[in-house]
RNA sequence: GGUCCUUUGGCCGAGUGGCUAGGCAAAGCUCUGCAAAAGCUUCUACAGCGGUUCGAAUCCGCUAGGGACCUCCA
């Protein structure tokens, strides 16, 4: 099976085909740096990053570019006043700019924490300000936008009269117009639902730019109209970014492309879906969003623990990208839990070696079908959930193997191979799972493989209360020794 | 009010017509000095009502619950 990826446009997997066969350009949304990311924020970018990966391992040449909006983001629903920026550097008595530098910074820490691949272009907002202008002048050129002292709107109804506004999410125009709240403060505006594409600054306002219309800052769609225009061209394969955007931020997107250009930007639309808490979305005005590292230390009144970056990678992971992922202390248990066992049979896997001798057909076809189940499951829309549930139901295989209830043997060389191959690049290069556990370096090691020595020597003797005050100590500290079946120790901490 | 999604076993979650998803938890057994780990086994669900079909968790309708978007948000 080729690969198939939902269509928001459509409402529909399709067959993915590269406009250009071998290649690949995505465009998806990336975060506006005036706060922390919270968790939500780091699902899409960890789902993208995924699908990403999987592109590169299928062969294609991709070009993954992702904007950090760092302008022109507006605080209210209206248009004027402060962008968010301005307003979080006045608060902080700092520049804009070290604003956007501080979230910046903190976003691509996080990104590494989870270790994601940096997007191959990773353009702002503010670095692409003539591109925003040209743009739209093009729009006003082509008769879809107007201005209002100093300020250039989109206009929505003209422009549905052409073509069709609400295509993205199935809306109609009139649904849209009867929908939407009156609001005070914007009798500029020719229509309810146009948007501005350039805004005049006010004097004192912190980052403006000269344009055609006077001193302003640009809105906040027309930038990834421009970005994306810049980096793919006019019509590219794959956009992404959260459900959320879907609506509004994706609408207007299609519609500047399509006033400027008389072209759709992309032929598949990706939306990843809500991470919530208690049934409700995480989002930063609810106030309900957990950052990063409040979940990686457990320092938050809703968690009993911290959970790893892989921990919480595994567990968006479990969870196929459209579906709501519900946040609990029970679920991130679950998956502390199951990627261990994971893990832990992966590292036995790759330290296994072949011997040939009898072969079990029914297992080898069973270990072969889920092992090609990787790829199947992400064609099929880049089903995560599904490969790692194959991989689960591999993990009893091999650690039989390991304790010699099967023999390597069972299964042909080639299959053996292929497994150990295909776990190794789906959970790393693919996934991008790392070790979980520190193996601990240098002292550490040593320190261990003298106490293991001792217990190994207290147990031989029967010195049972030796033997199990140094395990039971080392339990509390959070080093875990086991005994294997073949006499070995090991351990993890 | 409009657009759309969703309801799966104790919990989390795959799954678009017929075949056991999977993880976590729980119970039993094996192994073990005892544990842990591991292996085996058990727990077999699909909101309710009706319809289509030889056959439905899966398609259609209605009812009920939940959610998202329509306003800045991944």
């Amino acid at each position: 099976m080729a690969l198939e990826i939902y269509n928001t446009l459509t409402r529909k997997k399709e067959l993915f085909t590269p406009l250009e066969p071998g290649y690949v350009g995505i465009y998806v949304c990336g975060p506006t740096v005036y706060s922390d990311v919270h968790l939500g924020n780091c699902r899409t970018f960890i789902s993208f990053d995924v699908i990403y990966r999987y592109l590169k391992y299928l062969g294609y040449k991709v070009r993954y570019v992702r904007n950090i909006t760092d302008a022109g983001h507006l605080e209210g629903d209206r248009d004027e006043g402060d962008d968010k920026f301005s307003k979080m550097a006045r608060r902080e008595k700092l520049e804009p700019m070290e604003i956007v530098q501080r979230y910046t910074l903190g976003f691509r820490e996080v990104m590494q924490l989870l270790n994601t691949l940096p997007p191959t272009i990773e353009p702002t907002a503010t670095g692409h300000i003539s591109e925003q202008i040209e743009m739209t002048q093009q729009i006003i050129a082509n008769g879809y936008a107007y201005e209002k002292e100093g300020t250039i709107y989109f206009d929505v109804e003209k422009y549905d009269k052409e073509k069709t506004y609400g295509i993205l999410t199935n809306r109609k125009l009139e649904d849209l117009l009867e929908g939407t709240r009156e609001l005070g403060g914007q009798e500029e505006k020719k229509g309810r639902l146009d948007f501005a594409l350039w805004i005049k600054a006010k004097p004192e306002h912190l980052m403006q730019w000269p344009s055609p219309w006077g001193m302003g800052f640009p809105g906040w769609h027309i930038e990834c109209s421009a970005m994306s225009n810049k980096y793919l061209g006019k019509r590219f394969d794959l956009h992404g970014g959260g459900m959320d955007l879907a609506a509004t931020h994706h609408t207007n997107e299609i519609a500047q492309n399509e006033a400027c250009f008389n072209e759709s930007p992309a032929q598949i639309w990706m939306h990843t879906n809500m991470l919530t808490v208690n049934g409700t979305r995480m989002s930063k005005s609810l106030g309900n969003g957990f950052l990063p590292h409040e979940l990686f230390t457990g320092n938050h009144p809703l968690l009993e623990q911290g959970y790893s970056p892989m921990t919480t990678k595994f567990f968006m992971l479990q969870t196929q990208y459209r579906s709501t992922l519900d946040f609990s202390n029970e679920a991130l248990q679950a998956s502390e839990k199951g990627l261990k066992r994971l893990w832990d049979a992966y590292t036995v896997l790759q330290k296994l070696t072949y011997t040939a001798d009898t072969i079990d057909s029914e297992l080898e076809e069973k270990v072969l079908k889920l092992v090609n189940g990787f790829e199947e499951c992400m064609n099929d829309d880049f089903n995560t959930a599904k490969v790692l549930a194959n991989m689960f139901e591999l993990v009893p295989v091999i650690n039989s193997i390991k304790d010699g209830l099967i023999k390597v043997s069972a299964i042909t060389e080639t299959t053996f191979t292929l497994l150990q191959e295909k776990m190794k690049v789906f959970l790393e290069d693919v996934f991008g799972l790392q070790q979980a556990t520190e193996e601990g370096s240098g002292k550490l090691a040593n320190v261990m493989e003298l106490l293991i020595d001792i217990r190994k020597e207290a147990k031989a003797k029967k010195d049972f209360a030796t033997s199990d005050k140094i395990r039971n100590q080392l339990t509390a500290m959070g080093i875990v020794v086991k005994d294997e079946k073949d006499g070995s120790v090991s351990w993890s901490a």
